[in-house]
DNA sequence: TGCTTGAAGGCGCCAGCCGT
DNA sequence: ACGGCTGGCGCCTTCAAGCA
């Protein structure tokens, strides 16, 4: 511990290395392996339709009618995201999952359906996939701890899962769980109170040094908006915390390319909000009695270095 | 241009239910 | 007793309209 340096001089290095604009951690390229299964159901939601759409022109019988909408029901399902109609379904004030519990709204829904939009059996796997990369973000969850444990698995930290292996590691990283790093856990283990806000909340991971141990929770940002507000919030909270066992240290770690904008030199003074979020997490830095550290990946990966 | 407000939706986890 | 299914919740990120 003796190398480590105050929070002020990791914010610097954070400051001073951003962010960059593309992190190939957070890029989710792959093709969608269930492609087929979309195709199908999409396909056969697009045959129903049309199969309604005639029906109705040629005023069927209400029970034959009623069935084909059953069927089409049925096809709202886990790969109907992408289709028009399941798109549809949001232009209506509603979400799918709302509309799959609700067979007489959803009715409603394909009826406007098919007066208000075009109708036709086309279904190119380029767009399914398309609609997917749009949702992109979505998947990123687990992709800020993942990269953290890369950097920190170079350093030789192990990744453990279990007590008995953090217990007797010198170096190691865990990421809090459920089963085994559930908050109760960490508390009675490490003999400390973790007081975050709400109860519940896990953080992200524990990084183990020696006697040092530090706590880290992990943001991705790369826009702002009343959801990441909140997000911030929640690290700048992380910084309040404190515990009297002087080996655990308390780490916010923000990257992705809002946190190059909440790190900038200049702040105009119209953005009343990013200046008052950087000078709180500023007051915690300066704050004699505040060991945390707010990081992004150049000052976690100096952190990291400078920790022997 | 930035802030506020309100929203979507993927994924993982768990408790509880249900059929065997 | 057991294993699969499901609803609900927590977590994470992005998007968009309206207002100042």
């Amino acid at each position: 511990m003796k190398n480590i340096q105050d929070n002020l001089h990791y914010f610097r290095v954070s400051q001073e290395n951003p962010e960059p604009q593309l992190d190939l951690n957070y890029f989710v390229i792959g093709k969608e392996p269930k492609i087929k299964e979309y195709l199908k159901n999409i396909k056969e939601i697009k045959e129903t339709l049309i199969t309604l759409k005639k029906l109705k022109e040629n005023e069927e019988r209400k029970d034959v009618v009623e069935k084909y909408y059953q069927k089409l029901f049925q096809n709202l399902n886990d790969y109907s995201n992408c289709s028009e109609l399941g798109c549809f379904v949001n232009a209506c004030d509603t979400t799918r999952d709302l509309i799959k519990k609700d067979f007489e709204s959803f009715k409603t829904i394909t009826d406007f359906y098919l007066k208000k939009r075009i109708v036709d059996d086309k279904v190119p796997e380029s767009w399914v996939q398309a609609i997917i990369d749009n949702n992109a973000s979505r998947k990123k969850g687990k992709l800020g701890e993942n990269k953290i444990i890369k950097i920190l698995n170079k350093a030789d930290y192990r990744s453990v899962n279990s007590w008995n292996h953090f217990n007797d590691r010198k170096k190691c990283v865990a990421c809090f769980s459920k089963d085994i790093f559930d908050n109760d856990a960490v508390k009675e283990k490490l003999k400390i109170n973790l007081k975050t806000k709400n109860q519940d909340k896990m953080l992200d991971l524990l990084i183990k040094n020696k006697k040092t141990i530090l706590i880290l929770e992990a943001k991705h940002l790369n826009t702002d908006g009343g959801e990441q507000n909140k997000q911030i919030d929640e690290l700048i909270k992380i910084l309040e915390l404190k515990e009297s066992n002087q080996n655990i240290f308390y780490v916010s770690f923000l990257d992705g390319t809002y946190s190059n904008k909440l790190l900038a030199e200049s702040i105009t003074k119209r953005s009343r909000k990013l200046l008052k979020q950087r000078k709180q997490v500023e007051r915690y830095l300066k704050n004699k009695n505040s060991r945390n550290f707010w990081v992004n990946t150049a000052g976690f990966e100096k952190l990291i270095s400078d920790l022997r």
